[in-house]
DNA sequence: CTAGTATCTGATATAGGCTCTCATTTGCAT
DNA sequence: ATGCAAATGAGAGCCTATATCAGATACTAG
């Protein structure tokens, strides 16, 4: 199943797995039943029917309804992909790097997937709001990498305008993308927007 | 009741007035009880009742609850001083003149209502998030402001990139700053955040 | 001044998100 | 196998939010 590392655990036992698959189906079902029918109009009762558990569970795997459309793991691994970048690179070029390598890689499967949950995000506005919660998270996130990487302090001015700027990019780049190629067209608008947040944006 | 406005505008009747005073009791109210007990121990039913008025109504002037507390109209006095800025300046440089001129002419009264609600926003995740999506939209207003300033279209790379990056800068100084001077560290983070934007953030 | 009209208001009913508690079941280790 | 800890299901209950409908209130025309 899955490859033990050094020091992992061996209490990886039938009991996380199984956590991990209830979690998994619920949410299949929930983006499955959204896609169908619509996310205001699908309760989490319904949800819960469909993935053949109680709706006292659906709460407790994802707190709220838009956590079901919400999470994702793609900032850990951008966080892998930055910390794997060469030094001699500068912050806003490993962030670049870091940002294609990840999403880049997509697979199939993964980006159809994500190509759904973009979809529900930019249509439903409660969904809109609460990923820009987690979009506010990651600004923490970011500038702590590059205080890391800079040797700069977390709250440097600096350094704080860098992961700020970078994800205001972002909140732009997703909003204004369109049709079919969305996926490409966003991609590139951040790698130009990064490369004029490092040139200096004179207009 | 109140007497007659001599110079009041002639074709603002009775009931307007008396919507606007009923909006703001109900929104005073509400920022009173939250300041007092909290914001998710405030239900709407007990601000319907402060402000003498029916649940009902209330929901008639907030569509939802966190609106009673996201209301503002500085976005408005923003533009209008951007695009009072002399043509010769940049677009940042122009940003940056109307942000320190809106926000910096903050009379007392209004400044501590901006600090009341801004604490709020801050601490109660429903609120910060309806703030945020605030901002999203407002980077299309800002787009457009720096497109029309530019001649660019609103939908060009570097004029996206602009309007994000500032956006995203005030996220950052927003959730950055902190304790008694947030106003002040807040202007000053946005003010040099900017000035980086244009000189090109190399680190 | 009166009657008619439009709008605002309040009461009620309802749905659905979300939290909490408690009893039961299930996985896990000794 | 047995005791422990965790996950689950069931249900009650609160609150936000919406829709409807009847009654009250301000505007307007005659």
């Amino acid at each position: 199943m899955d490859a033990m590392g050094i020091d992992d655990p061996p209490r990886l036992g039938l009991r996380e797995r199984k956590k991990a698959k209830t979690r998994a189906a619920i949410q299949e079902q929930a983006l499955r039943l959204f896609r169908e029918q619509g996310y205001e109009e699908t309760s989490v009762e319904v949800i819960a029917e469909a993935a053949e558990v109680s709706p006292s569970t659906v709460f407790r795997y994802f707190p709220t309804k838009p956590d079901l459309v919400i999470y994702d793991d793609l900032d850990d691994r951008m966080i892998e992909a930055f910390r794997a970048q060469p030094p001699d690179l500068t912050a806003v070029q490993a962030l670049r790097a870091a940002f294609l390598s990840s999403f880049g890689g997509l697979a199939g499967e993964e980006l159809a997937l994500q190509r759904e949950r973009e979809l529900l995000m930019r249509s439903v506005p409660e969904l809109r709001e609460a990923m820009l919660g987690e979009f506010a998270r990651t600004v923490r996130a970011i500038a702590e990498l590059v205080a890391e990487r800079t040797g700069r302090a977390a709250d440097d001015d600096a350094v704080l305008a860098l992961a700020g700027a970078v994800i205001g990019l972002s909140i732009a780049a997703w909003f204004a993308s369109d049709g079919d190629d969305w996926t490409a067209r966003f991609l590139e608008r951040m790698d130009t927007g990064m490369a004029l947040l490092e040139s200096g944006l004179r207009l």
